[in-house]
DNA sequence: TAATAAAGTTAGGAGTGCCTAAATTGTTTC
DNA sequence: GAAACAATTTAGGCACTCCTAACTTTATTA
């Protein structure tokens, strides 16, 4: 059942996944993170927390005391992180590449960021890299692109 | 639980949307589709066909008698063609743009395909046919990136 | 500090999607 | 056409993830 993939050697499932990057990003807000503030931002009822917690817990991810507050763990921020930079490279891409909206690119990304290669995630930035950089082979195609979209259904 | 999604409006489970992939692409290569068939392709036992298989023909997608071979509705077909469709986009685009191996876009694209929108689908087609054209404001940028790509980390 | 409100947990249940083992039906083949 | 084999279905179970209702703990405040 456990497919090496991150540091740990374990795969989480999207929904633990959402978890850990909820609290990461909450955390970063607001340095503690409550159940309700978990709830809310995942759009779930508390008993789904609590439960989800309970399994992050057991893995080790996450530090938690009855009716205390959630803390990633080191193991957890560290895949927590990893999971925010996907879904931060993947947002950009379809941001900056493609022109969504950026409410609809973090949408978008917050739903392949779970389906998604590293290798895949790389050369995607690699590729943003690329086509924005004025000096690299593209000379700014992401921005000729748009032009060119806007321009297309005319 | 129902969300606006293809031209019946509803939204599948990336678990259905594959067996009625697999189904289409069978069909294609040899007319008929048996269970077995679809068991292979999806890496799953016969028991977890007949039930997917049962669900489909609930909601009117395929057809099926006991013991008989399934068949593609008029609407699951076109449904099928559809995710279809994304996949092939997909595909490209990480093959062609990302430059992966064919294989690993392929079985990226297979998982992806679920999560992403049918506008940044769109968009990602569009941009895949910018970047390769020899006469667009890209002047083939796949191609440039793909050459920078193998330098980069030498 | 006792009452109330807010936050969190427990208990119990539903839907999905997979599995194994066992029964059934269909197809070959002697 | 009966035995043997292949394909499919049924039965039963498990893991995951969500839910509602009811209960417990913690925090607020009058």
């Amino acid at each position: 059942m456990f497919r090496l993939q991150n540091e740990i050697g374990l795969k989480l499932s999207s929904s633990l996944e959402d978890y850990l990057e909820s609290i990461y990003l909450i955390q970063r807000d607001q340095t503690v993170a409550r159940m309700k503030d978990i709830a809310s931002r995942l759009g779930v009822t508390a008993p789904s927390v609590t439960g989800a917690i309970k399994s992050l817990n057991k893995l080790g991810l996450v530090e938690h005391s009855n009716y205390g507050y959630v803390k990633l763990s080191e193991t957890g921020g560290k895949i927590a992180a990893d999971i925010f930079r996907v879904h931060q490279a993947l947002t950009d891409f379809l941001h900056i590449i493609l022109g969504l909206d950026y409410q609809k690119a973090e949408s978008d990304a917050c739903r392949i960021e779970h389906s998604i290669e590293p290798e895949t995630v790389r050369r995607l930035a690699d590729f943003l890299e690329f086509a924005i950089s004025p000096s690299k082979g593209c000379k700014g195609c992401a921005q000729k692109f748009n032009e060119w979209y806007l321009e297309k259904d005319k």
